[in-house]
DNA sequence: AGCACGCCGACT
DNA sequence: GTCGGCGTGCTC
């Protein structure tokens, strides 16, 4: 009697499938979740084939424990899309698929109690389907009216080319704020639907507290269908939920699939269109564990299902652009806004350089065009909204005698100054302290606030504009759970006249008084290391300035030391296009992604010599690599902020023009690194394109 | 990655 | 005399 080897995948970086016998009847086929014993522990593994033989001596075979039947075996293709992340990663399957898994699924003991839907109704098949071209009016007065919108010829267009796109097309639509990119996503979804009725769609938006009002616009647009017809899938959801709606995405009861970056690996057997809203957002980035791009995982599953992706933005990353200018991708362009009172703000620069700016009071941050414009809307009963990337009271604590600033005891990096709560704060790891009287090092009483953050801005316009309703909104005045919610609501009620913000307020909210952004303090990301800090800057001003004028003209006022940069310029002039061709030219001249792949290697010490010398010997490894050649491999370097949490942190950058000669590269370089052994505890992982270097 | 085993300093 | 530090070794 022959006997019935499983090969299971397993959460664990040793980059192989683990043998088990299987004395249960039926055995499992490939795809199906199964529980067995490892080590001393019991874990949830996936199994991947069915074999006769197995390498490892019968004696060390173990047995599984159990199969989850009930639920249908994953598709082949999610299998082999897992496949792909886990080679173009570094990683090994079970490392990916295993954590891609709603956790409730990864406890065997609560198998039995998670019910499997049913099997999907066509929607078409329904009495209501008729309904989907023309939707009731809901009664729910704070929604906007949610009859189907009529579009304006540019959209009208692009719709047209949409629906008519058949097999693997991706589309890139670049459409301004407010251009209605969101009506062009609900028609298509409504069209594609209509014709296949037991296909699936997948939303991904970059950020979890974008999900509610995106759920809310489909719920609203498809409200004749099962409410079971669309389900969200983020990490905020309770585990039983998310368990439910990842089960009714992979029975296909669900229709459309609304979620964060997690939700791309989730199992969609009829996926039939891919939608990425905000394409740019590196909120598509995972930035621990698996450190992989939702939107590249994306386009590569809208290939290996030969179906259309459409990537939105108004800003749009630069590697998405660049692939239109290759011919990969198409571009399809929404010029104007939907709505015809809505214009696009007068973007004014102020120059604050020198003695050329005047200044509403010395030292008070704020130029005497910023103050009146304020003044102005005040009068007039209009909201402002003012931006400074930078929380806290200000950045730095110094003194003038000794020259000492305070830092964290565990972080390379000065605390902020929280004035209201009497702390000082790290904000790489959290750690506080009072406020210091005097100087530790001199004694000198007389320390100093050097820089200004929300806090101080706050105080500052409260001082100038006593009769202003003043609001501020950032992670620390929306620390607890829910007063984001409330914060916004007041503006929304019209509570407040000037809201003092960090990005938190650029995202999302449809401010509709709001006629004056005013913008501080943006000049350091112009001179930044990283390179891509002039593209991120770009497209958040971008959208912090479409927060003014949704109902009218808006004006939008950029305090500068540099009004002549070409970046400020071509934002005046709302030219992405124009900037995105300049950064480009600027990128291939010297070499940058999107025209060459890199890698990182970093490594974590508690020595920063340790980590450096790890990385030393990496180069090594990797020099006696064939193929090494057409890999750039340059000094390991400390990162930006070299210690947190006590931990010393360097990386090492691999560059190269082709793709494939960097991955070649790492796969072979991978198994030498694991064998490293160097003095004391190093940690380390590999990241591939990254996007923080 | 966990989770064991295993050999040296400060406590009841 | 033990509790506990983290070094290193294994997991089908």
């Amino acid at each position: 009697m022959s006997r019935l080897i499983v090969r299971v995948a397993l959460d664990h970086p040793i980059p192989t499938l683990f043998d088990y016998l299987c004395t249960i009847l039926p055995a499992p086929q490939p795809g199906q979740l199964v529980s067995v014993p490892f080590g001393r522990r019991s874990l949830v593994g996936l199994v991947c084939e069915v074999v006769e033989h197995s390498d490892i001596p019968t004696e060390r075979l173990r047995t599984l424990e159990a199969i989850w039947a009930d639920c249908p075996p994953l598709s082949t293709q999610w299998l082999a899309l897992l496949a792909f992340a886990a080679d173009y990663y570094q990683r090994s399957l079970g490392e990916v698929a295993l954590p891609s898994l709603p956790p409730a699924l990864r406890n065997a003991k609560r198998w039995p109690r998670l019910l499997i839907p049913a099997s999907p109704v066509p929607l078409s098949g329904e009495p209501k389907a008729s309904a989907l071209a023309v939707l009731p009016i809901m009664a729910d007065t704070q929604a906007p009216l949610i009859v189907e919108r009529t579009l304006t010829p540019e959209q009208t267009e692009v719709l047209r080319t949409l629906n008519s796109a058949r097999g693997f097309s991706p589309f890139l639509l670049y459409g301004i704020t407010g251009s209605g990119k969101t009506e062009v996503y609900l028609q298509m979804v409504a069209g594609l639907l209509a014709r296949d009725p037991l296909a699936q769609v997948l939303v991904l938006v970059p950020e979890i507290n974008l999900t509610p009002q995106f759920e809310k616009t489909f719920r609203a647009r498809f409200s004749a269908w099962p409410a079971q017809a669309i389900v969200t899938l983020h990490s905020g959801l309770a585990e039983g939920v998310r368990a439910r709606h990842w089960l009714a995405a992979h029975t296909g009861q669900a229709r459309i699939v609304l979620g964060t970056r997690l939700a791309v690996l989730a199992s969609l057997p009829r996926l039939s269109l891919i939608v990425v809203d905000e394409e740019h957002e590196a909120a598509y980035k995972q930035q621990e564990g698996l450190r992989y791009s939702a939107r590249d995982l994306a386009v590569w599953r809208a290939k290996q299902l030969n179906i259309p992706i459409v990537l939105g933005s108004a800003t749009p990353s630069l590697e998405s652009w660049q692939q239109v200018a290759q011919g990969r991708y198409t571009r399809l362009t929404l010029t104007q806004r939907a709505h015809t009172e809505a214009v696009l703000p007068t973007v004014r620069l102020i120059n604050m350089d020198g003695n050329s700016h005047t200044a509403h009071a010395p030292n008070s941050g704020l130029s005497s065009s910023l103050v009146k414009a304020l003044q102005e809307r005040l009068v007039r009963g209009e909201q402002s909204l003012i931006f400074l990337n930078r929380r806290g009271y200000a950045p730095v604590l110094a003194c003038d005698a000794c020259g000492w600033v305070a830092g964290c005891v565990r972080c390379s990096a000065y605390t902020v100054l929280h004035k209201l709560e009497r702390k000082l704060r790290c904000h790489h790891c959290g750690w506080q302290a009072p406020i210091m009287r005097a100087c530790p090092d001199c004694g000198n009483l007389d320390l100093a606030p050097l820089g200004r953050g929300t806090q101080k801005i706050e105080e500052t316009l409260a001082a100038i504009l006593p009769t202003a309703r003043i609001l501020r909104i950032d992670a620390d005045s929306t620390r607890r759970k829910g007063s984001a919610q409330a914060l916004f609501a007041e503006v929304h009620a019209g509570e407040a006249d000037i809201l003092v913000g960090t990005q938190m307020i650029a995202k999302g909210h449809d401010f509709k008084r709001v006629t004056l952004v005013g913008v501080l303090n943006t000049d350091a990301a112009l001179f930044s290391h990283d390179f891509r800090a002039s593209e991120r800057l770009f497209a958040q001003l971008m959208q912090v300035s479409g927060r003014s004028g949704r109902t009218g003209q808006g004006e939008v006022l950029l305090q500068t030391r540099y009004p002549q940069h070409p970046l400020y310029e071509a934002l005046a002039r709302h030219d992405y296009a124009g900037f995105a061709a300049t950064t480009l030219a600027e990128r291939r001249q010297a070499r940058l992604p999107p025209f060459v792949y890199q890698a990182l290697l970093r490594a974590e010490a508690r020595t920063l010599e340790a980590a450096q010398a790890f990385l030393m010997q990496g180069i090594e490894l990797l020099n006696g690599l064939s193929g090494a050649e057409r890999v750039t491999c340059y000094d390991p370097v400390p990162m930006a902020v070299v210690k947190v949490m006590n931990v010393h942190r360097a990386q090492l950058l691999l560059e190269s023009p082709s793709r494939i000669a960097l991955q070649s590269a790492l796969h072979l370089w991978q198994p030498h690194l694991r064998t490293l052994k160097v003095k004391g505890i190093v940690r380390w992982s590999l990241e591939v394109d990254p996007l923080d270097i």
